[in-house]
DNA sequence: GCAAATTAGACAACAAGGTTGTCCTTGTCC
DNA sequence: GGACAAGGACAACCTTGTTGTCTAATTTGC
């Protein structure tokens, strides 16, 4: 029973979506209300380097614009801070707060829960197959996560 | 090395997004712009039975409103056509037209090629295996396309 | 057979995450 | 020192959603 090429576009996505879904329900059940994948992914590449508004949208893939969009919110929410560069008084430079690397922390965690719990389904080596496999077809096209509006705004049922 | 599971996440968005930006480019070089995922999605259920706007919202999971929008859209391209119902007044029956059958017949075709590509790729039963196990995965849970904004906007190169 | 409840659809206001474009300030380079 | 590049702020707008409210038509229940 071959499966059509559409099919197989949107298991991908089902997939993505039944994770982030069920990691976003998790992680407000935890009490982290309001964070979406986009403010894990930006809070993980501020604290992988990019430690301005134009960094971070170069590496997102994204406008300026968009990445200060995005900052501001994680500095509402008091997951980021930004305070002015001595070095290059046009830059802010920004700093995951504790709050932010716990909410990175538990989300990691969470993901990798889901994770195992995929691994005890299909087998580890399967996974490790479908992962593989995977890696090679996506290659090392970097991936945008953001596109306009998106991703997982209603959620499912915690895990 | 066993991989984090938040790379899992993006390994499979990553697969999508493959696929969709490009099925969307191609489809855009042949001559149909502004088609996206969305609409491509929407004309399916449409194709399938969903042949008002209330039920379209109903398949698609997403309020009767937000599938009025996108059968807006659909109709402003011609892709489907609206008449008026003469069992019910209340509604207004959809139809694709031939144009709009046109681009799902490419689309398809579109999607199944570049299941090839992958197939060529990494083996016609590797492929299997990994929409055998991504299915199991997913299971019989309702694929949420849309969330607000999104899906491909940009797009790469064709294919 | 008629009132009450449901359903289809229209319209409006708003949210989230993007986009472009313009502008000012601060560094960098020759 | 003057031209250009880069960081960031601000504004207007797009797309795809969301609620909420309203009217008209159909069903259901007594």
């Amino acid at each position: 029973m071959s499966r059509s090429g559409a099919d197989l576009a949107l298991l991908l996505l089902g997939g993505f979506r039944s994770l982030v879904d069920a990691a976003t329900a998790e992680l407000a059940r935890r009490g982290y209300e309001d964070v979406r994948p986009v403010h894990d992914f930006a809070m993980r590449a501020i604290a992988a380097g990019a430690d301005s508004a134009s960094e971070l949208g170069r590496r997102l893939s994204v406008s300026k614009q968009a990445a200060a969009k995005t900052i501001a919110v994680l500095q509402e929410h008091g997951y980021v801070e930004r305070d002015t560069d001595l070095l290059d008084a046009r830059r802010k430079r920004l700093r995951v707060t504790p709050l932010g690397f716990e909410v990175l922390r538990q989300g990691e965690a969470i993901f990798d829960e889901l994770r195992d719990q995929w691994e005890r389904q299909i087998g580890s080596e399967e996974l490790a197959n479908l992962e593989r496999h995977l890696t090679a077809l996506v290659g090392a096209r970097p991936i945008r996560l953001n596109a306009p509006g998106w991703i997982a705004q209603d959620l499912g049922e915690p895990v």
